[in-house]
DNA sequence: ATCGACCTTCCAGTGCACTGGAAGGTCAAG
DNA sequence: CTTGACCTTCCAGTGCACTGGAAGGTCGAT
């Protein structure tokens, strides 16, 4: 019984062919079976894999923390601690950015603020906009 | 009267001399007077646009974003309009950015949360450890 | 005078996550 | 039996933000 083809996992699980192969080539995907004629023949536990690919990327994990994960999964040891830990570390970094990202809001805000209520009479050239 | 030269810059900046040039090739700094040798002389602005840039990275703004809000500053001579157009548009950016992040962070969170109250009997590798 | 630390330019490489394209094989439909 | 969609491999390129290294110039101290 053949699975599915590369461009039907690739439509199912929003991906490309392209990526998948990529995929395969970088290790986050094992080899998969081949039809006679070497086409790519795809269980449907691949689609789960690539769900669980899809969920780390848009936790902001590299594919290398992903494939970390996957690996030790696939030594069949539970990844739990490794995955906290990662979260952990992304949790840090996002917090950073949510802090410098709203400051940055604030200075822009300034800014356009000084630009807003410039009177446009006196916003020439040399001066006004000079202290965005 | 000389200024820093660029190994000064770098070390007061906390980045690499390699790396002031290339935000000069790439327009982030602007040319830099020199020394009757040729060595890059810095005025002491530098350290604030330098810190300018290191806080829009670090809200996880590319480089060419950033040279989009420095360009606004440099041009003195914008009409004021202009200037609280993009600055707006800078600013709706930046806010859906900041609600995108906070979006992940409470995301992950919660993923990190089952994680770390998952049971480590009932993870098993089978599981995919379903928290991601 | 020469040493070593610094500076210059220019070109090339890195890592990430793909993406494009050539050259060719396979397969069901018309 | 040809057409066209799909598949294969392999090599190369993209965009971002640097980073490395060669080849050579400059400067203060010994």
């Amino acid at each position: 019984m053949s699975g599915m083809r590369i461009g039907e996992v690739a439509q199912a699980s929003g991906t490309t062919a392209k990526t998948l192969r990529y995929y395969e080539d970088v290790g986050l995907l094992p080899d998969p079976d081949r039809s006679p004629a070497g086409y790519r023949d795809y269980g449907p536990e691949v689609l789960d894999r690539l769900h669980f690919i899809r969920r780390g990327q848009a936790a902001g994990l590299t594919l290398a923390q992903i494939g970390q994960v996957l690996a030790i999964r696939d030594r069949g040891q539970a990844p739990c601690q490794h995955v906290t830990d990662l979260l952990g570390t992304r949790l840090a970094v996002i917090d950073r950015q949510l802090a410098e990202l709203a400051q940055l809001r604030t200075t822009i805000a300034i800014l356009r603020e000084h630009a807003t209520t410039g009177d446009p009479a006196t916003c020439s050239p040399e001066d006004v906009c000079r202290y965005l």
